[in-house]
DNA sequence: GAGGGCGTGGAACAAAGGTA
DNA sequence: TACCTTTGTTCCACGCCCTC
């Protein structure tokens, strides 16, 4: 036997719930020697005893409990398959589940979110916000068919996922109107001492924004670092401080905020991806994701 | 049609557990 | 402790189904 199928697995995984051949065997409806035979090709197969038997009882070993969880990914991932033919064939409603950094501003997030919605009447969106590690561990299970972030896939994960740019944009400064209309003429040294709301520091845009103002040698008075940007806008928009913010999304943070621009950095820019499973079942939605940054 | 995989029934044996 | 029962394993013969 160098081939194995699901029935091998089906055998395996009954015994594991039982502990006995005779139990696992009435339960599937077959002669205990099935069982037992294509156990024992199983083990075979994978060069690994998977149990340990104890008296008449086969208890999992090391590699037993290995194998289990494989083997409940693999059912898993069938039942998938099963679910996702069926949604072809039907109107049922369809999960994207969508990791995403806190560093990414809510405006680009809506922005897919209404494209997703315009163009998909059966999509019931589920969003994860956690760290960048956390969303590419999700990913790699399957918990996530998406995930938008402010940087591609390092080349050192094992996770079988590829990233796409967005978007690509600049930052500006903004404050309220007060304050903007004081700094602006000498932006950026007039930065230089100001309250300033940081990104935080996890995020792509803490680098980018901490390299610029050591080029400038402008040394702000940071109040805070901030993961979450709407924390961040909203702490401007009460006159707490300067804050940046990518310049694609000026006109919108304006409107939505009530400040000002001070400036931009111009010549420093920040990438956002998205980074999808290399095997995508829902490669609709997320093509018609990728087509709206198309230039 | 040949060959292989899978499943069944039957038989034999070993080992462990239960009971008198 | 001896005996019985239960369980797991192995072997064999056979049939069914699928692939080549």
């Amino acid at each position: 036997m160098d081939r194995l199928n699901l029935n091998h697995l089906k055998y395996f995984y009954a015994v594991a719930q039982y502990d006995t051949v005779t139990m696992a065997a009435e339960k599937l409806f077959v002669t205990p020697q099935t069982v037992s035979a294509q156990l024992g090709l199983l083990e075979d197969a994978i060069g690994y005893s998977l149990f340990d038997r104890v008296g008449k009882r086969l208890h999992l070993n090391k590699e037993g409990q290995i194998a289990l969880r494989y083997t409940e990914d693999i059912f898993r991932s069938y039942r998938e398959l099963i679910s996702e033919l069926n949604n072809l064939e039907s109107t049922q409603e369809i999960i994207l589940s969508i990791g995403i950094l806190d560093s990414i501003p809510k405006t680009l997030s809506s922005q897919i979110f209404e494209a997703v919605y315009a163009e998909f009447s059966n999509v019931r969106i589920v969003t994860h916000e956690t760290d960048f590690e956390q969303l590419l561990a999700d990913l790699a299970i399957n918990k996530l068919d998406m995930i938008l972030s402010d940087r591609p896939l390092p080349p050192n994960v094992s996770v079988k996922a590829y990233s796409r740019r967005l978007i690509s944009s600049d930052f500006t400064f903004f404050a309220t109107a007060k304050l903007a209309a004081k700094l602006r003429a000498r932006f950026p040294l007039s930065l230089d001492g100001q309250t300033f709301l940081m990104p935080g520091e996890r995020s792509a845009q803490f680098t980018h924004v901490f390299s610029w103002l050591s080029q400038m040698d402008i040394r702000p008075h940071i109040l805070g670092e901030f993961d979450d940007t709407e924390l961040t806008k909203l702490l401007g928009q009460s006159g707490h401080g300067v804050f940046c913010a990518p310049s694609i999304f000026s006109e919108s943070i304006q409107r939505q905020y009530r400040v000002k621009e001070v400036g931009k950095t111009g010549d420093i820019h920040e990438d956002y991806y998205s980074i999808t499973p290399s095997r995508q079942s829902k490669h609709q939605i997320v093509d018609h994701i990728h087509a709206m940054f198309d230039d």
